[in-house]
DNA sequence: CGAATAGTGTCTGTTAGACATTATCGA
DNA sequence: TCGATAATGTCTAACAGACACTATTCG
């Protein structure tokens, strides 16, 4: 061990957001152990040296670990520090965010619970702030980049999509501004022949994610929905 | 301390960017101490829990005690871990950026060393990786906020401006769309009656960041040199 | 056919950049 | 007056958003 190196707790969290309802949607845990054994947090965990090659892999672990997810989108946040935000100590957090499709969420873990971001609970540690970061940095990101579609299922129609934009950033967001933006962003390909069905209105074209933005987002320079 | 919590090596560096001679030049110092003793790297040090209130105080400390430095502008970049980055184990580093006008820099200690970040050194550590996300985020910042005004002095004119977010932006500014923009900004102020002195031409106005933004950002939403 | 939504064409106001013009200094 | 750079006016092309129109389904 290094000289002076001061022991440090370092934890990673995972802010997972997911659209349901409507609503943009945080997923929350009950934790299982102190501190705050028994509250609703984000999930998180220790880094473990012997099995994560970095941070994002103990992001993806804590996540698989206490969701069953493997994240089609994870990316890291930022840190969060200091002596504080835990009674153990001095710590550290590199927090993460995911966006994850509904469908793709686990119904039947009683310790999940999705929450709508604007009427978050109290939450222990600094918990809220990295929540409100998140979804800063989640709404900046959708104004000029394909990020969104990870709410998205495997296959979406444009109006779906959009209705997903506007949901993120929540603002309207003009039809053919968006249809023009989505063909520049270049990450979508029609299904060939399929149509949404159902409705008692002309069906929409089905579309998907091309290979290659599976988990790369595609970014412009001007972005959407620029308001002053 | 918490069961299960593996002894990881918490640092935070420096990637100290200033403008010499038209160019974005980074701050390396040399390594005091193994491992890589006496090789140009990043400054950076241990968090000490004792001393800083968060990994930010951290990097203003070290930067201070590295070069004496109060930086004007320091913000966090991201955070680089794994178990391989340090030969001494498993290591977070979160990776601060700092924008300094050269006329702050001291010009006497003989371990720090600034480089032109096109020309970069092989750097230890994954210091490489570090610099050019800053280089990336500054850059990307640029198009956008006030960010380079920070590699200004107390005072400058819109010219001298204009070549510093060049320098940055690696590409020429339209002039009458670089003013626009800085109008919109509205971080600036003129100095009443202040020219600048010399040339054998008209004097230019002088300008200096209004006191709200010394240590905030101010940003647009359709920024500059826009390219495709 | 009418209601409803998908998808596209077109017009208009805004914005960015190119270029030109005027301003103000020193020599 | 000339050369040089500062500062601003103006024209044009690109772009975003509003609106309208066509397309396609169900009932």
């Amino acid at each position: 061990m290094p000289p002076r190196a001061d022991p440090i707790i370092c934890t990673v969290d995972v802010v997972l957001l997911t659209l349901r309802g409507d609503q943009l949607q945080v997923l929350l845990q009950q934790r299982e152990q102190a501190p705050f054994e028994g509250r609703l947090a984000l999930p998180g965990g220790y880094i473990h040296a012997q099995a994560d090659q970095d941070a994002w892999e103990a992001a993806a672990r804590v996540l698989r670990e206490k969701t069953g997810i493997d994240s089609p989108y994870l990316e890291q946040l930022a840190t969060f520090s200091g002596p504080g935000r835990d009674p153990r100590g001095w710590s550290v957090s590199i927090a993460h965010y995911a966006l994850v499709p509904d469908s793709l969420l686990p119904a039947t873990d009683a310790r999940l619970r999705l929450w709508p971001v604007v009427r978050l609970p109290a939450l222990p540690f600094d918990h809220r702030s990295i929540v409100d970061a998140a979804l800063s940095r989640v709404r900046s990101k959708s104004h000029y980049s394909s990020l969104p579609v990870h709410l998205c299922g495997e296959s979406f129609t444009l109006p779906q999509l959009q209705g997903v934009y506007e949901a993120v950033l929540g603002e309207a967001v003009n039809k053919v501004s968006f249809r023009r933006k989505m063909e520049e962003l270049g990450m979508l390909e029609p299904i060939e022949g399929a149509l949404s069905q159902g409705g008692a209105h002309r069906p929409a074209q089905l579309w998907r994610l091309r290979r290659e933005y599976r988990r790369e987002l595609s970014t412009i320079d001007r972005g959407l929905a620029v308001r002053g």
